[in-house]
DNA sequence: TTGTTATTGACTTATACTGACCAAAATTAT
DNA sequence: ATAATTTTGGTCAGTATAAGTCAATAACAA
């Protein structure tokens, strides 16, 4: 049985994680011409795994300035305050929300530490039971789900942040 | 006694949950087309295994990537809590529980340490959210409420409860 | 029968990676 | 100074790959 083997963009994304540990102000400069060397593939894949693994929805700020000197800045965000983390939170859940986002989301906010895997396992039950009703109970449309969900996801991250 | 033995889905089933067993870590990424191929099915049999069996509620969550070295891992959570007594308490539940009588039990369980603070807060925002869509949104009857009340209870606690 | 569970396959969506071409900032030549 | 050149990084579209969804059907249990 084959198992999965590592992509380029793990190992890059792992490499990056590991100079922001390293760094203990949360930031790091990057050359990026200079990484993909380092890692044997084209330029743009740095960009690539950036957009990918370093968005604000990770929690990370990209920085960047092209020409001689050029450098790529990867910053790890903070909160200063519940408030900020609750709309922080409720801007990436939007509007809409479809379980694979959705469920992305946590899977992303455990590794972050922003919940623990118990939490998470309550509210992916939370989730499940919600859309299991809406489909077969009550016949709600897979967009009015998503809406659903969203707000239910909200919800409960909003009143995780201010509690 | 219910036994839907569906050779194939039972089949997978248990070659999954040998390899949780077989690993340490309690988890195991897997390949869908590898399994589906050498099960000789569908891919998306391996789907239905997956949400039909090692869904939340069992204990289970489940991650999974599209694309280039996409996969799927299956993540088995162990929590050291004395099961029988959560268990017990899902007996306690019963069919149907009101808003008070829910809460009630949530208080204990935190007072007990079966469940953080932060665990009950989700929980509660969950069983709200629900009383509300079923009392606005969807006019569900106060009786008919207190049993999907009940059910969507029972579903979290067993969840924690098989960690 | 009747409702639930299992299985399939056609169609959809998401991710990884590359390479050609674009844009900006610094350096150098005139 | 200013223009040309060099040094960076950015974007986008194309290709390959792999998983998800959904609805129809089959098998099974009650």
């Amino acid at each position: 049985m084959s198992l999965p083997s590592s992509s380029l963009t793990k190992v890059i994304e792992e490499y990056i994680a590991q100079l922001l540990d390293e760094n203990e102000d949360g930031e790091v400069s990057l050359r990026r011409k200079d990484l993909a060397e380092r890692f044997g593939c084209v330029p743009s894949q740095i960009n690539y795994v950036l957009r990918s693994r370093f968005a604000p929805e990770n929690g990370f700020l990209v920085e960047s300035q092209r020409g001689g000197h050029g450098y790529i800045k990867v910053i790890q965000l903070t909160f200063n305050n519940c408030d900020e983390e609750v709309v922080h939170l409720a801007d990436l859940v939007g509007n809409a929300i479809t379980e694979q986002e959705a469920r992305k989301l946590l899977v992303n906010l455990q590794n972050r530490e922003v919940i623990s895997p118990r939490e998470r396992l309550i509210i992916e039950v939370a989730l499940r039971s919600q859309e299991e009703n809406g489909r077969s109970l009550f016949d709600v449309s897979p967009y009015r789900r998503d809406l659903m969900r969203a707000e239910l996801l909200k919800k409960i991250l909003t009143s995780l942040a201010l509690g």
